[in-house]
DNA sequence: TTAACTAACTAACGATTGTTAGTTTAATAA
DNA sequence: TTATTAAACTAACAATCGTTAGTTAGTTAA
């Protein structure tokens, strides 16, 4: 139970389609081919469609979780802990891009899974959130809207995805060092 | 307050169709249950599918243009034009969060306007660009890289379509001075 | 009144969808 | 050798898709 790799095949594959086209729009038989098999054969390694969304998304989704879990209970000032959280997307995202696709746009065709998606998503943030609070009670944060700032930064780390691929000559450590001066210190001279 | 036409119902309530579940998933059939109609009737007041999507992402894609050229004709200081598009962003978003929905995820289904889209797009981001580095070398903004910048502030005004609609007490000025004030001089005290 | 128009309807079309059943082939294990 | 298994195949399924054709009822214009 350990042959995965013609499975794992299959995923990335789909991932790929799912990004270019949507989860919705790409069909059994366009993953077949670009796997160079009819659809009914794929049906050997996965037991559905909806089971290689499954797949790609909640293994990125907890992939987030464990990493932030990691960076709330460190000894980091809370702005060290916003550029670990940067470092965090960029290291993740840059490994799967197409997948993030999936994870940021088809999230809502989960069905089973679904529920506990969103209770991935929700904690995560509630603990972003929190870690922004915590900055600006001990002055290392503006005290504008704490949601202001959520929001701006994590529309920033989870459009990585569509950005990341365009960058030909990747260096993650240098993307995360300049993307966390722009956010935190903005762009103003 | 002029009646809206039938065929602007309609595209209303497919836009929010497709934010809620993107374009491929929802059917004719779907619209037409909201519309508390046939599918069939649909065809009364619209062409095709396609070209609900069509009047929903084009119309938006020239509100855009339209409000850029505006910014970059006038006699602002960068930093003043970077303000004056994130006011952009907030007041065409605000005005239509489904809409922007679509925009943003289901434009590669956009078929015989794709190229002219993409065309907009394109320009829009080299617009921004320009502005950037103008203000780069007035001194105005931070000589980190312009992809960065650029990457970071349109990620964000391009995400607020997510995050609009969840304050219910939208106050556009405010949002719009907040939001600049994080952008432009980041978080750190 | 008559004619034209608007906007709904029923019925159905060919194409495509995800998926299942059963079969075949080649490689590996006994 | 024989048996087993992995991984492909063909054929087909019921359901659903966007869309068309033709019809009907109510409203407006002449």
């Amino acid at each position: 139970m350990k042959k995965e790799t013609r499975k794992e095949e299959i995923i990335k594959v789909a991932a790929a389609l799912f990004k270019e086209k949507g989860y919705s729009a790409v069909t059994m038989r366009d993953i077949a081919t670009d796997m160079d098999m009819k659809a009914a054969s794929l049906y050997n390694h996965i037991s559905s469609k909806q089971d290689i969304l499954k797949d790609i998304i909640i293994k990125l989704a907890e992939a987030f979780t464990n990493g932030l879990t990691k960076i709330k209970n460190s000894q980091a000032t809370s702005l060290e802990k916003m550029e670990a959280i940067v470092a965090l997307h960029i290291k993740i995202t840059s490994s799967n891009t197409d997948g993030m696709a999936s994870l940021n746009n088809d999230w809502m065709h989960l069905e089973e899974k679904l529920e506990y998606y969103l209770k991935l998503r929700l904690d995560y943030e509630d603990d972003i959130r929190f870690i922004i609070k915590d900055g600006v009670f001990k002055k290392e944060i503006t005290a504008v809207s704490v949601d202001v700032i959520l929001f701006s930064v994590l529309s920033t780390l989870r459009s990585l995805y569509l950005w990341i691929p365009k960058k030909e000559d990747l260096n993650p450590e240098k993307l995360a060092k300049e993307l966390s001066k722009v956010l935190i210190n903005g762009i103003a001279i």
